[in-house]
DNA sequence: TACAATATACTAACACCGTTAGCTTGTCAG
DNA sequence: CTGACAAGCTAACGGTGTTAGTATATTGTA
């Protein structure tokens, strides 16, 4: 009755919307039915469940995050490209709360889809450190540790854990990034010998 | 009828085991009080709300994450202790994941008492780097920057986020540690000039 | 143009969740 | 012994994701 005719990419998007604006953790299947003028069940002729559509959202935030990544680094080599590769996922994180909380909560785990599309968020990293001369193995374990401060530290600032002192979180961020760039260069050391 | 006389010490403990042993994100209130033999509204008469026993149990985390940090850098000094607190860390995380998850789900904002609590888990760090020769505001930007890397690593692992490379994990972790360390050195230069 | 098939919506219900109100009853102190 | 408190209970509310079965508008095809 009345049928407007939605199709899964609405639906999806108007999850994201929702998302966004009012939090991750206040999303519900019948909420975002009742945002469409749709019962909650009829959702489901458009997916098959509740963790589906949160994948397919996860899909949607990391292709996000990479076209910033991307752009960061576009033109950029060494510890330029890094600082501003490390600017743009700090201020995503920021920026985008919901979103980058959506890329946490995703079930890495089994699903082959996702395990795949956490390459678009490893090739930008790799392309910074393209300009340092380090060998293929050394960039794998620097990768992880790039992404390991990025998001160690933007996820303990979202939770509060940042204000037990009173210095500038945005200091305490450079220092982290200078001190990766130090292990970068000392790296580049290793591999000349 | 057939009154056990359950404390609220009993339901934290209960609470605990049942987290450690069936996973965080499967835990219920109504699942709890049946392992207790009680129902789950009587639950209500030793606890106010779910709330409040998730905050309970994270106090119990902490204070177990403090135990083995104080023992990890007991007797030990600068890169060794670092070393030693960040082994302490990252077993942790890896030994009892489920505890610590109750640590990161923890609302810090907010709530006085668990913001005073953090405090516990920051001490040993700052111990550790008593060693260096650094000014107490480096320390609090040092101490974040540790915190990053290790919650980051940890947590990536954890969601399997490393499994993109066929390299070490290990190596990956002992690289992260390397370049806090050089962090620390270099700090200390700067703050000597 | 008529009809069949499909896509889109619905209602009703199930099993779970945290939580509250109100009741019973065992236990212990005065 | 008795009154008060503590510790349990049942029943219910509103919330969640999900399934089964039904109706109907649209669309493709004969």
């Amino acid at each position: 009755m009345a049928r407007q005719g939605l199709t899964r990419a609405d639906i999806i998007q108007a999850a994201i919307e929702m998302i966004e604006s009012e939090g991750l953790h206040s999303f519900s299947l019948r909420e975002l039915a009742s945002r469409l003028h749709i019962k909650a069940a009829s959702l489901y002729n458009h997916i098959t469940s509740s963790d589906e559509l949160h994948t397919e959202i996860g899909y949607y935030a990391i292709s996000e995050l990479k076209k910033v990544q991307l752009a960061a680094i576009a033109g950029k080599e060494r510890s330029e490209a890094i600082e501003s590769l490390a600017d743009a996922y700090y201020r995503f994180g920021k920026d985008r709360p919901e979103i980058y909380k959506v890329i946490l909560s995703l079930p890495m785990v089994k699903n082959d889809a996702i395990h795949s599309a956490g390459f678009d968020i490893v090739k930008p990293i790799m392309t910074a450190m393209a300009g340092y001369r380090l060998t293929r193995e050394q960039m794998m374990h620097l990768q992880r540790v790039f992404r390991s401060i990025m998001h160690g530290f933007i996820s303990q600032e979202e939770a509060g854990c940042f204000r037990q002192f009173p210095v500038d979180v945005g200091d305490s961020y450079r220092m982290a990034v200078r001190g990766f760039i130090l292990l970068l260069e000392n790296s580049e050391k290793e591999a000349q010998t």
